[in-house]
RNA sequence: GUCCCCAUCGUCUAGGCUGGUCUAGGACACCAGGUUUUCAUCCUGGUAACAGGGGUUCAAAUCCCCUUGGGGACGCCA
């Protein structure tokens, strides 16, 4: 199929999970129907946008496995592909609304258009621009320009029927023209607007479907009259529901994360967030729910694309990332965790085989790449620490204590008894089992009260430190 | 305020368009049991929802209307 979608973010900040899951269900179309994906930079905003900004929502989305056909990294037939450097074209097109008085300039100023504003406001009226300038002679015109006077250029909203969108998620959704003020298109500065930009790169670009968020479900009137005037056909539209935080309002700092970075930071695994992300607003056919990118591409389909807004929720993260984790090969598991390793480990000083024996033990139940970070610290001698329920609960219990003294004499004895003749001659001497037995075992041996089995890490242990930790926890416990 | 959108378990959702097979299914979380002489994984089971009201119909979660609630837009932001 011929079809470009495309993903337009602005580079005013990181990559937020609801633009990120806009960019995935783009991506995902677009591979699925064997078509193209195009990345937009709308950095129309020369006040808030910057090249950080951009490199940083570029790296998030390669992250999340996504890649475009064109854009301004990668190039293409229709680039530029960010619309500070397409300048001329918009100007150009400003001319040809001008001519076909579909624009008009407008004089008024902030503090006039606010009075306005308030004005309808409490009228009970939307607060649409009045269309003062809108039949200022050509002569006046050039007087207030001879005069330096700041204007915009307007879009002309003529009356006429309603204007329909006929949106893939929405359905038939109908604005009235007295309700879409004459919106501006050109700034005081000359620069272009989102709104103007928007449609000329649409149509520049060859676009053929728009799938955005809701938030923009109000310009696409004006997006269709625009085009209309300049003899363009729309796109098609899409209008994704938002992504909401716990209190249904609108995700973000407030919540909590909710941006990507602070996702990969965390320790979720790329292709799990992105599996995750995916489930928000769509559903497979088959009610599968972790789907792997090659199926998710094979699945995809805007017929299944949710009209309601999601709640972004965590729990079920947590959990499917913990799946994805358990999926990895040891290697790729290895390969995921080193950058979290390496920051209160020097790797180069630790035996490889080694850590890749105690990542194993620990893939079949951590939920985070980060939780491994933590759960190391119960191989490591400099690191070991005893929590503070676990000296209360032994100190507060005889039976513990009991299993401490034989555990440190049986060590004594014999250095370097194995798990299962350890566990024998414990259960002999102190004739306890179950928990008695093992709960004061797995405190002296790992200084916390979860963790791995026992018996998977005894061997892993440094050479005597079970002992030294028996004696540590009998000490502090006395 | 006006316009637009949305409304199924706590959360993600199936079902809705094409009314009956829905005493509403799945997943996460939670709770209980099991496996593991410990922890986790894992397995089994359970609690839990069609926002409210009217209508259409033999029959409504499903179609229509109203109310309520939520969201978005109304910018020389995108």
């Amino acid at each position: 199929m011929n079809y470009r979608f495309r993903y337009a973010p602005s580079p005013t900040g990181v990559l937020h999970v609801g633009n990120a899951r806009t960019a995935i269900f783009n991506w995902l179309l677009a591979r699925h129907y064997s078509s193209k994906l195009i990345l937009r930079i709308e950095d129309t905003d020369k006040e808030r946008s910057t090249p950080e900004s951009e490199k940083a929502i570029i790296e998030d989305l390669k992250w999340l496995g996504l890649d475009w056909d064109e854009g301004p990294d990668v190039g293409g037939d229709c680039g530029p592909y960010r619309q500070s450097q397409r300048s001329s074209l918009y100007e150009e097109h400003q001319k040809l609304l001008l001519e076909k008085k579909a624009a008009y300039e407008c004089f008024c100023t902030p503090d006039e258009l606010k009075k306005t504003r308030e004005e309808l406001l409490s009228l009970g009226k939307m607060p649409k621009y009045n269309g003062k300038c809108l039949n200022l002679s050509p002569k006046h015109i050039q007087e207030l320009k001879d005069q330096k006077k700041p204007f915009v250029i307007r879009f002309y909203v003529k009356p006429g029927p309603p204007v329909v969108v006929d949106d893939i998620v929405r359905g038939t959704v109908k604005f009235e023209r007295e309700v879409i003020g004459d919106f501006v298109i050109f700034r005081s500065d000359g620069g272009p607007t989102y709104q103007l930009a928007c449609v000329v790169d649409d149509s520049l670009m060859k676009i053929t479907h728009v799938i955005r968020g809701d938030d923009h479900l109000s310009n696409t009137p004006k997006q269709i009259l625009m085009n209309d005037a300049f003899g363009f056909t729309s796109p098609k539209f899409g209008h994704l529901p938002m992504v909401l935080g716990a209190d249904r309002k609108k995700l973000s700092k407030r919540h909590g994360a909710c941006s990507v970075g602070e996702y990969k930071q965390q320790g979720y695994v790329s292709s799990a967030f992105l599996n995750f992300l995916v489930l928000l607003g769509w559903s497979c056919e088959t009610s599968e729910e972790i789907l792997n990118t090659e199926r998710l591409i094979k699945e995809f389909s805007e017929d299944r694309l949710s009209s309601s807004p999601s709640i972004f929720e965590t729990n079920k993260l947590d959990w499917m990332n913990g799946q994805y984790i358990r999926q990895l090969s040891l290697e790729e598991f290895y390969r995921l965790e080193r950058p979290f390793l390496e920051k209160d480990l020097a790797l180069s000083q630790v035996d490889e085989s080694w850590l890749k024996q105690v990542l194993k033990v620990l893939q079949t139940s951590v939920a985070k790449l980060t939780d491994v970070t933590d759960q190391l610290q119960i191989f490591l001698k400099d690191k070991f620490l005893i929590e503070d329920d676990v000296i209360k609960e032994t100190a507060k219990d005889l039976d513990f204590k009991k299993v401490l003294i034989a555990l440190s004499k049986i060590l004594e004895d014999n250095p370097d008894i194995d798990f299962d003749d350890l566990k024998k001659q414990l259960q002999n001497e102190t004739s306890l089992k179950g928990k008695k037995l093992f709960h004061p075992l797995r405190y002296a041996m790992t200084g916390r009260k979860n963790g791995p089995e026992l018996a998977l890490v005894m061997p892993l242990l440094p050479k005597n430190e079970l002992k030294l930790r028996v004696d540590k926890l009998l000490k502090e416990t006395s």
